[in-house]
DNA sequence: GTGGAATTGGGCCGATCGACCCATTGAACG
DNA sequence: CGTTCAATGGGTCGATCGGCCCAATTCCAC
């Protein structure tokens, strides 16, 4: 089964699949129709874009994956990216392929995950052993920060709408330690006030924007 | 001739054009290889993706038109988006196709291209309406705005980094106006101080963060 | 075990901020 | 012609901010 938001794409690998031999049991274009269609079809593998209309890959395969655990699904995505790969694993997802592959690698994607086996694109496999690495060894992160966990955590505060007082209360220390840590954080930041010091936090991803 | 940086679509474009009885010459996955093979090949017609490495869609239109008048390029795009349909007529595209169309449709339009004619998805033609009606009708915007022009290039000036005094030698007016400016903001934003303001302003779109 | 960095905290002071009053002008709308 | 609202500005006042001086503790690394 297909399931991508975009007919083009869609057409070109049935035909594609076709001729490689597969029966294409159905096309989906967003991912509620995808948990709706997969359950009704039962296709042994599903090939699914992650970012589609109504609801995304990486919820279609969770939801699935829940239902029907037997159904492979292989997810499709226009580029490597470590976290969505992590998520899709984590929600059940059997395989992992970029969009620049061929069609041959589509097909023995489909095969392996017909077989029980995992697919993963091979520029996928480096990301993945980055991915492993940067979750393996968490304190070269810690080297190389700009501005301290505490130094963070007021920042995160003071992002999240609270004044000076509040987040000395909230994290039990004096007022005066806040303003240090702010003093701290306008140097390694290059900011004169906290309205510039949390943007750049922000533009630097150091501190979420709920 | 085919443009894309994703194989796969690449692949199954060209199934699908051949089985309508249409040539493909040759196929590029990147702007700078597509002005190249299209001074080689000269294809009549010219599919090509808008989102690209190296150079995207719009740039390479530019060039090959630059070069080869004659060629006629039709734009492939995953999103209706009109600035970027605007910047690629005006490159000398002859035709905008967004992807999720058929692959009658896509056959339509290159043959629509090879007789001179402008080949545009119909989802297009709405979207060109409205951006004409927005071009035409600027007033309308004035209406639902949260914020007055006044208070927001006054939160734009904050969050470039100036102080209350800068703001007000920038806009000349006096450092009174700023904080009642300012003032407003607050009231309208629901924020108590200025980095909250700023914070709101840009989750809500209102200023930039360069 | 010594040195550096992080975390905590003090005081002081001038500058700035935000809240709360207020007034005037001009443009827009009915 | 009156009303509304944006934009301009004034003043006051207490709270906060940021800079600059300082020091004690802890903890990690070399």
């Amino acid at each position: 089964m297909l399931v991508d938001d975009h007919r083009m794409l869609r057409e070109g690998l049935r035909r594609s699949l076709e001729d490689e031999g597969f029966d294409v049991l159905g096309e989906a274009a967003d991912g509620l129709e995808a948990v709706r269609m997969a359950a009704e079809l039962r296709p042994e593998v599903i090939l699914m874009d992650v970012t589609m209309p109504e609801m995304d890959g990486v919820e279609a395969v969770r939801r699935i994956h829940e239902e029907c655990p037997e159904i492979r699904v292989v997810m499709l995505t226009m580029h490597a990216d470590a976290d969505v790969l992590a998520q899709a694993i984590r929600a059940g997802a059997a395989g992992y392929l970029v969009k620049d592959c061929s069609t041959d690698e589509i097909a023995d994607a489909v095969r392996m995950a017909a077989n029980g086996d995992t697919a993963l694109s091979p520029q996928l496999a480096s990301t993945m052993l980055e991915e492993l690495r940067r979750l393996n060894a968490p304190p070269e992160t810690e080297e190389d920060r700009l501005v301290t966990k505490r130094e963070e955590e007021v920042l995160q505060l003071i992002a999240d709408g609270c004044s000076t007082p509040e987040v000395a209360a909230k994290l039990y220390i004096s007022q005066k330690t806040v303003k240090n840590h702010l003093a701290s954080v306008y140097q390694k930041l290059d900011a004169r006030d906290r309205t510039q010091a949390v943007l750049m936090a922000v533009r630097m991803g150091i501190v979420r924007l709920d």
